[in-house]
DNA sequence: CGAACAATTGATCCTCATCAAACCTTGTGG
DNA sequence: CCACAAGGTTTGATGAGGATCAATTGTTCG
């Protein structure tokens, strides 16, 4: 498999790289593939590269000490993950990345992207667009999991997970399939999937999603929306 | 009040700015005093300026819909906030900045750092760093609040307070004053006035801390790492 | 001294985690 | 192609951890 420098321009980063650049990081990267289950990379490690994903789905994920996970981030093809390190030489990786389905991904090592920013100030605006999203991302969620009740913050989180990782499905419906375990958004929400199973079978009674096996349809977005701002019953 | 230029080498983001380059940002800023408990911005606003905290003590908090809030960081002197807004020119502040004590501080224009960074790279590393310990924060946080006990996390927010806005006090004990309500506590905790003050009465019978009204002494660092750590008992 | 506000403490209740057991789905090997 | 194993999912029963409420006490400041 052979990868097209031109398509680095869905990465959000390097939207505005010229076809110089594009190529010359193409050229320093390594292509991998991951297998469903296996890792990236484990928090802890040296950030030794960061990784830009060419097909598959994954998340990054974090845990404490007794081994209990929560998921920080979904990731879809193009975005880049494990950046953090180019920005400190001597960073670690402070999160776990594991793929969600059999993945391929660009491996470029840190320090190339690190020596790039310093001439280049469009990856410079990039990457701290990047960073500021999840900022303010991280700070939403830290929010609804300080404040809000257990149903909001699974119709939150399928609604953000459906936007980041969702495939359109079934005909021009505003269906949207997301291939993830009750224990995926149980990690991406906070809690058990104990939980996160009776929340969806009560919204499948409902009409609002269908589920399967590792598998969430939601059928009707806008009803999700309103259990999320606490407007149903 | 005035501002020596070569004070503001004290903010990590200039910490390797020269001269001219500081008299600049101190030229095109505005000294802003704001009272205990008033705010200098208010999440929504569109995010025209960012600030240096030149004395007394801050926090940045979010709100959800009913009005319930949390903690998301404490701001002490000599660092910068509400810079988010440098990075996209149209951007709004995505949090609420509030005075926990009488503060001075210095607002410069969101566009001027803007333009600042184009020309100046070692700004765009001092953001980034910034920016990477934030996420960093924030995901740990967001773990903490999903997978720990209340004792815990009200323990590992204490720890992280006083790292942050802590006086040392008393001798050279390595005793820590924190000028914090229970109310911040339990906001930067994710918790209730109601559990905070209990643990922390419960700390107090034990020889860990003093407490006061809107005071927090810690009598015994170690102590509280342990209890974040589970280690107690 | 009194008003305003912060903190404490007990009683109660509710949400959600935990545990256990059964059920369903998928893939594999005989 | 069926049977079975492995692992994901569901569902009920139970209980604990904290939130909530209410009343009191303590502190600060005009």
């Amino acid at each position: 498999m052979k990868i097209d420098p031109s398509d680095l321009r869905r990465v959000s980063v390097f939207k505005e790289a010229t076809d110089d650049d594009l190529s010359l990081f193409v050229e320093n990267s390594i292509l991998r593939m991951v297998e469903e289950g296996e890792f990236f990379f484990f928090q802890g490690d040296p950030a030794k590269y960061f990784y830009i994903l060419v097909s598959g789905k994954a998340k990054l994920l974090q845990s404490n000490p007794a081994g209990q996970q929560v998921n920080l981030r979904t990731i879809n093809e193009w975005q880049m993950f494990g950046a953090l390190g180019a920005v400190r030489p001597d960073a670690i990786y402070p999160a776990t990345a594991q793929a969600l389905e059999p993945c391929t991904a660009l491996a470029i090592e840190s320090v190339f992207l690190h020596d790039a920013l310093q001439t280049r100030p469009y990856l410079n605006f990039g990457l701290m667009q990047l960073m500021t999203g999840y900022i303010q991302e991280m700070q939403e969620r830290y929010r609804e999991l300080a404040t809000e009740r257990v149903e909001r913050r699974i119709a939150l989180t399928v609604l953000r997970l459906a936007a980041q990782i969702g495939k359109r499905s079934g005909g021009e419906e505003t269906m949207v399939e997301l291939p993830l375990s009750r224990q995926d958004v149980a990690e991406a929400s906070g809690t058990t999937i104990y939980t996160v199973s009776r929340v969806l079978s009560d919204w499948e009674r409902r009409g609002l999603v269908e589920t399967g096996r590792e598998r969430v349809l939601i059928k009707n977005p806008h009803g999700l929306v309103q259990i999320s701002e606490g407007l149903d019953q």
